[in-house]
DNA sequence: CACAATCACTGATCTGCGTAAGTCCACGCT
DNA sequence: AGCGTGGACTTACGCAGATCAGTGATTGTG
């Protein structure tokens, strides 16, 4: 399978409804969203008027970068990125990947400079959302706040779980964990199974995100895949023992879920 | 100086004043989110009214931990805490320190249960926050709930660049940035100067948050106490060629900063 | 006052992982 | 066809930092 399918998978596309039917499927964020705010449809069309300009990059070009001011955020439609901070010696630390319906760049909106650099992985389509529409959303349907308030510790769970993973565990259990977290994403969007995903990331970029250098990552893959545990081969991630892998990660997956919405 | 006197420092104090004058000086926490909201004299007296009942933690004893649900929001009075998650093999990563000002537990309140666990450092006084409680100031106070967006996003920096230190960096550059954060905040809030400020931390602690272990924590802060950077000893950091540490540690103070209000 | 804890600090040994330096595809150019 | 680029994958070597196993000083406590 070639990586570019990746991007155009059919169930990546966002729905574009403006109707005011309460049963519409909306967009994946506002499902996201409305897995901790209950939202009326009054909130629901605020949301979905968010969705500015329909906007695509292309793979592997910046789409901000540190020290940019007056940016907008964007929510994902279709493909992947990842946000990143680049160091004074030339590494790179990837702080984490964004997936069709995350939302992206909210902090650079907030500060009112980009603290990180945002880079396609594939390429990308996005909604834009400008700064002023996101503010004034917020004041008009302050419900929303809450609710993106919510998205943002949501996001923040996840790059604790990131820190934790690099701080203390060892370059095994890191990728092993990197690679159910991301499965268990996926599998909340539609995309991939419990058995598998399609995964347009390179060795490089994953020991960017791991923490590692791309010849360990290569090492630390051959030896998950000769234990019968995963392979992670042309673009495809196969799950061949998940029970296995989960004690391996030390995986709970209780910081991604959420049990209905807590705002009535 | 004794360890004890950290948590009892005058400055720590937290005004408790109702007063509706503007001009009053409110808690740090008010101030804090003062510095993104311009906040009015009713924001500011709904602030004030979050502050629920004031209590009293020892140190070393577990506030919070994980799986707890219900739990409520702290404002920190005076004293230090951290957070930390425990992984399955006993170690632990403690994710970030808060001080006199921060606010801790929003994630335990959005998610009914806590996803990382509480500890005092030192005997810790906080007023607690109930869950309904904010919820309510968030839809009575729309911006209110903007102000704590932006609060957290500023938290989620520093755990990104903690996240990247830890991938990235070795250990004197790790330990140099994280001494480098920690004055500076606690200069943000009245404690400590440029010059030093006193830490209650100790090594085991410090290695338990710079992912090392304390003996190699031990050798850092003796290189750098021997290249004449810093010294750590007795509860007090002495910061002695601040240049050469910034440089060491390729710190960029940007994060913790902020320009005046975004929203007016 | 003895005792158990907790902490700073040290030296010796072992190892996970980075670095350097490659090879071997599969591809999109011209 | 011939070249350049980017990714997967190796092997050999060396080092940063973990682990183990201590010492001694300073606390708080029955």
């Amino acid at each position: 399978m070639d990586r570019a399918t990746v991007a155009a998978h059919p169930r990546l596309d966002v729905c574009h409804h403006r109707s005011s039917a309460l049963l519409t499927l909306h967009s994946p964020f506002a499902r996201k969203l409305g897995a901790f705010v209950a939202l009326t449809s009054e909130e629901m069309a605020a949301l979905d008027r968010l969705h500015g300009r329909r906007k695509t990059f292309p793979a592997r070009r910046d789409m901000v970068h540190q020290g940019m001011t007056n940016q907008s955020c964007y929510i994902l439609a279709s493909g992947w990125v990842c946000s990143y901070k680049l160091l004074s010696g030339g590494t790179r630390q990837i702080v984490d990947f964004q997936i069709p319906g995350d939302f992206l760049g909210l902090r650079s909106v907030l500060f009112r400079t980009a603290d990180h650099n945002i880079e396609p992985v594939t390429k990308v389509e996005a909604s834009e959302v400008l700064a002023g529409d996101l503010l004034d959303t917020f004041s008009k349907t302050p419900r929303l706040a809450t609710a993106v308030l919510w998205a943002a510790s949501r996001d923040e769970a996840m790059v604790v779980e990131h820190l934790v993973g690099i701080g203390r565990r060892d370059a095994r259990e890191r990728t092993a964990h990197f690679l159910l977290e991301l499965g268990a994403r996926l599998k909340l969007v539609g995309l991939g199974t419990a058995s598998g995903f399609a995964c347009p990331l390179s060795q490089y970029m994953l020991g960017d995100a791991l923490g590692m250098s791309a010849v360990h990552v290569n090492r630390v893959l051959r030896e998950l895949r000769e234990g019968g545990l995963v392979t992670f081969q042309r673009g495809q991630v196969e799950i061949h023992d998940l029970d296995a892998l989960v004690a391996l990660a030390d995986f709970d997956k209780s910081y991604l879920d959420h049990d209905g919405p807590l705002l009535k």
